[in-house]
RNA sequence: GCGGGUGUAGCUCAGUUGGUUAGAGUGCCAGAUUGUGAUUCUGGAUGUCGCGGGUUCAAGUCCCGUCACUCGCCCCA
């Protein structure tokens, strides 16, 4: 390393960047306080166990894919790769199953030990949903369109297909995932390299290789839809049904799938062209499983997160910041009485930038290239007549406006 | 972890079969203009050519290694 530089994956963010996520943030934060969701930040760092408990010890995730370390105490610590993990676990902490059922809206870095690419990074940032408690398919829906909305609000839904999918109930899941196996060791020798480990290790991702020759086997494959009982099309049927009445399209994709068993019934995402390999947006679906899997009772789930950084590239336009006004003094006297004017605007609520420095047309030019609204000159002539030399940056006009009306003056302009 | 591409000024990039002091645009700084911005004019500064090694009389240019970025694979919560 021969010069400062941020770590693999890592970012600095700020200008455009740092406008376009906090839009994101905020339009999330807005558009989930309408559905009665309320903020939950979980540390950024957990007990392993936590994160390791619900995944499975031999997980790629696990072993390859967690910035874990121990701290000074000896506990073995990660930092969160996902939220929903921590979520759960502060449902637990907080004795939470008391006031089910529980909405809850996160955002935040999340840390992934990966090569990072377009739309990838090892520190990154998500938004996060989650609804503890209800176990009926209702839920889902409204989680869907939780989802949906907020992509609306942002403007990008136009640029997204919502690909939905059902895992069904644990026998539902557990009988197709015993076809599927039996189908694809009958065809194991015509299987890339890469799918006869899955075929060990986590089979129904076979159906998602983007390798042509599994593409020709996968055609053949069993439907999942054939393996669900009547209970879990029940749930599937609400599910899609409610969609459709609240007006989120969406496509029935049987591909779709999530391999830890803790998922059951609904798995979602949504899914877009424009970011090259990484398409997916926003990823959710039900974990009824969960909670009890971490140790806590065995209450219900649905969430869903959504890549900050993947929104904020989307949008088609950079959200542009406040437009200061400037506040130039001229002299010491003007320089002193400035501070009490330019509180008085802060106070009002109008954003001031004090420029105390250099001649005023160096200042006049910081002025413009800070996109400021307005120029506020005090010189030793305004201050003996009470007033302040206004001149509007868009039209060039100016005028003296007294000091007492200023305020009022400029939040008159806009 | 695997493979392809790319690293030259703050930014975007040029740089000939290896050749002497590495350029342009833009941005930045100063002046024309000490109470008035965007245009204009004049002047100015800025580089370990990603880093390290090798070949050569000579390397930004060729070779090897390495780091970073980027696109994809794997995996995906």
């Amino acid at each position: 390393m021969s010069k400062l530089q941020p770590v693999r994956g890592t970012h600095d963010i700020y200008g455009d960047d740092a406008r376009r996520m906090r839009h994101v943030v905020e339009t999330f934060a807005r558009v989930a306080s309408t559905y009665g969701f309320e903020e939950l930040a979980t540390p950024i760092f957990e007990f392993t166990e936590v994160f390791k408990r619900p995944l499975g010890e031999a997980s790629d995730i696990v072993s390859k894919e967690m910035y874990s370390f121990r701290d000074r105490g000896d506990e073995e610590l990660t930092l969160r790769p996902e939220f929903t993990a921590g979520v759960a676990r502060a449902f637990i902490s907080g004795g939470m199953q008391q006031s089910t059922p529980c909405r809850f809206m996160s955002w935040g870095p999340v840390f992934r030990y990966e090569r990072p690419q377009k739309g990838r990074y090892r520190q990154f940032h998500q938004l996060n949903a989650e609804c503890l408690g209800p176990s009926d398919p209702a839920t889902d829906v409204d989680m869907i369109a939780l989802g949906y909305r907020t992509l609306m609000e942002l403007g990008v839904a136009g640029d997204v297909v919502l690909n939905l999918n059902t895992l069904g109930d644990p026998d539902s899941r557990n009988a197709y995932r015993s076809a599927l196996v039996e189908y694809f060791s009958d065809h194991r020798d015509a299987l890339s390299e890469d799918s006869q480990r899955r075929l060990l290790t986590n089979p129904l991702r076979i159906l998602d290789s983007k390798i042509e020759g599994d593409q020709a086997i996968v055609v053949g494959a069993p439907k999942l839809s054939g393996y669900l009982n009547d209970q879990s099309r029940d749930f599937f049927r609400t599910v899609t049904n409610g969609l459709e009445r609240a007006g989120v399209p969406f496509v029935h994709n049987e591909r779709l799938v999530r391999g830890l068993d803790y998922y059951t019934h609904t798995a979602f995402e949504f899914i877009t062209e424009i970011l090259g390999a990484q398409g997916t947006v926003i990823g959710g679906g039900r974990y009824d499983g969960l909670i009890k899997k971490l140790g806590g009772p065995p209450v219900a789930g649905v969430g869903w997160a959504g890549g900050i950084e993947r929104l904020a590239m989307m949008l088609a336009e950079t959200p542009t910041a406040v437009r200061p006004v400037f506040f130039l003094p001229m002299g010491d006297a003007a320089l002193l009485e400035g501070f009490k004017i330019c509180e008085e605007l802060r106070g009002a609520g109008i954003t001031v930038i004090a420029d105390r420095t250099g001649n005023i047309s160096k200042r006049m030019n910081r002025a413009n290239k800070a996109s400021a609204r307005a120029a506020l000159i005090l010189g030793d002539d305004e201050l003996s007549a009470g007033t302040i030399m206004v001149k509007n940056l868009d039209s060039g006009d100016q005028q003296q406006i007294s000091i007492d009306g200023l305020a009022k003056h400029l939040k008159a302009q806009g």
